[in-house]
DNA sequence: CCGTATCCCAGTGGATACTG
DNA sequence: CAGTATCCACTGGGATACGG
């Protein structure tokens, strides 16, 4: 594994990391992970997520190849986002850091202060 | 998996993404996998990183339980910092961010100019 | 050796209003 | 419905110099 750091002046780890760089970008892929959505689905599941800041997020993601943007010319209009296969790769991950971040509540309970409102609808993971 | 986020205000994913969120964060931990090391030879391996913001990643780290600092009040000083046993639970996501990056690499070769230099040596994984 | 102290900048993220 | 357009605040990150 290590070994493939050499290849380029990239680290995939780092990488990935970058991808998945940004306020909302995991719940969006986290919610594309479950099926097709419309803009508006969305961002009803994301209430604090302003417009603008969706619409920013969900480019970069396209831009990253991770989801698609599919634009019907109807009026009015109706535009639907889709994970990617790439995509798709990183739902793994997205467990596994939902995992870990449940043991790590469950053994840091009393000081998560900081962390509160982390997101204000807990809902969102469901 | 989804309803464990209806336990509290806060969703274990995004708390774990929170967690890993800082620039040098994930590199400090990779090395401390590996490892326990002394505050120079963390920066010995992370050139671009300058001192102040090395020691405030290190100091967050610590701060939110994932490695530990010990201090030798010798002349001169040593410090040392090891992962904790929670830290070191998130060594295997960054393996699978690691592996899912080089994917991402060997799908989108060519246009990743965008992530060059996303590390300027790249050794730091090895 | 292992940091602090200042000063600084760019970019991310947000509030609000408007539109094809 | 699915966005833009402005304007603005904050903070993450950095350069440089100094200190116990």
């Amino acid at each position: 594994m290590r070994e493939t750091c050499r290849q380029d002046d990239l680290c995939p780890m780092v990488l990935a990391y970058k991808l998945l760089s940004g306020k909302w970008k995991i719940m969006i892929l986290w919610f594309l992970s479950d099926r097709v959505l419309r803009y508006n689905e969305i961002s009803k599941r994301m209430p604090d997520v302003t417009q603008k800041m969706l619409t920013k997020q969900l480019r970069s993601l396209e831009e990253d190849h991770l989801i698609t943007r599919r634009v019907y010319p109807t009026v009015p209009p109706k535009v639907e986002y889709e994970i990617t296969e790439i995509g798709r790769q990183i739902v793994p991950i997205m467990e596994m850091m939902h995992k870990f971040g449940a043991a790590y509540i469950d053994n840091f309970r009393d000081e998560l202060s900081k962390h509160k409102n982390t997101t204000e609808n807990p809902e969102i993971c469901n």
